[in-house]
DNA sequence: CGAATTAGTAACAAAAAGCCACTAATGTCA
DNA sequence: TGACATTAGTGGCTTTTTGTTACTAATTCG
């Protein structure tokens, strides 16, 4: 009856080039900052996201560490996928399909590659057109899971002031939070144990560091929020 | 000092073989069920997601609309990226790489194609290792998105019940959610608007019709919740 | 007709979040 | 040295949201 079948899962598997584009994200200078880092001479931008292929038998996110390593000097220790990007915007290597790979760093984290720079989210350098894709969807990803994520702590030393993990937060979702709110929330929650250790940051009354460690899992049953819609 | 650049981003592109492999979700005799096409004879297991790899100049969600309704016999209206499966696990086709992509469509729709058949989640038949691992991120996806994004609705005819929507958050998340504070909340969120049917379903008293009609935007300004994370 | 069944809502109680104002501990500077 | 500016941290009141119970409404079944 049908010409051909129905469900087409014999076709040849075409052969593609893959590129695995690595979007570090860290504090800078109250703002959210990419990792960039020089393009080869005769590239059409300047900058480009560090990416690569993977190599045989390696994992995704294996390549996306490989990678922020090489710029980094040590591999963060937060990664997520943020979409696969096969539309025909250009990529600096070309490759058709690209796996977009966002990893997280604290603040103060140096580059261990004189080649590279961070650059704000909102005054980046003309990029690839496929990386202005991955670099947006990344920035997108990070700002809807902070409050599913224990994101924030990832961007954030080991220990912290209870304000600087306010400020990251706002940072991530774009406006000013309550203080004592955010902290009775955060009290709640049992994310954050405080340390004996007190940072004096010149003028005013010095702040007790804390440190991510959570320690309960509540059972969260709450009824479902339809004002959290995003599209 | 180091022997080789830290920025390793000139290698040449591998080529790799890639999959698209797509979960189509839909409720079914109070289930979330996926939709599986009949494996070729030969293959080790009986029973495979609809995948296929992508044309060239090809986008991944239309590949994905492609593969759907070669089995349903018309596309389905959601589609989204579950992420990019490498790892060595063991794909139908042997693909290097798959991209999963979750598809949702409503209930009552039947597939097209005789080689096809609903499982519910919870009593899928053997299935490759990685096909596997697509439907639980499928599903987790699913489950994670429910309430940023109108996906339920998708899981519904365009007019249906409120009792109808309830259940289908009921199936997504898993837990029995209160009527009333249901309805308090989809009453404030302006998303679904009356229309002036009702459907009576054998016994008791018939439901009004309503349809997906988002009108507002509420600013939403909310504080931050800790209790939400999932990992 | 009355019991069973499903839809829909009012009203109250409990919990959470927003908000303001306060106290505390430091540095600055006249 | 002592007032003041500055940042940290908290108590407690108000407002909003959510959980719960218990009701009323409209239908079928027998």
């Amino acid at each position: 009856m049908r010409e051909r079948p129905a469900v087409p899962m014999k076709s040849a598997v075409r052969r593609t080039t893959l590129a695995v584009d690595v979007v570090v994200l860290s504090p800078r200078a109250e703002a959210l900052a990419v990792l960039l880092v020089r393009a080869p001479a005769g590239a059409r931008e300047r900058w480009t996201l560090p990416w690569d292929a993977p190599q045989a038998d390696e994992g995704l996110e294996d390549a996306a560490a490989r990678i922020a390593e090489a710029v980094l000097g040590e591999a963060p220790a937060f990664f997520e996928q943020v979409g696969a990007f096969s539309d025909a915007k250009r990529h600096p290597g070309d490759a058709d399909v690209s796996i977009g790979i966002v990893a997280l760093v604290p603040a103060g984290v140096e580059a261990s590659s004189p080649d590279s720079g961070w650059f704000p989210l909102d005054g980046l350098p003309p990029l690839a057109p496929r990386h202005r894709a991955v670099v947006e969807r990344a920035a997108a990803v990070a700002r809807q899971r902070v409050d599913q994520s224990p994101l924030a702590f990832r961007l954030l030393p080991p220990t912290f002031t209870l304000t600087d993990l306010q400020s990251v937060y706002e940072l991530l979702l774009g406006r000013r939070l309550h203080k004592a709110s955010f902290r009775r929330a955060l009290q709640a929650s049992y994310l954050v144990e405080p340390t004996d250790e007190w940072r004096s940051e010149g003028r005013g009354r010095p702040a007790q560091l804390f440190r991510f460690a959570p320690r309960k899992r509540r059972g969260a049953r709450r009824g479902v929020r339809f004002d959290l819609f995003t599209e």
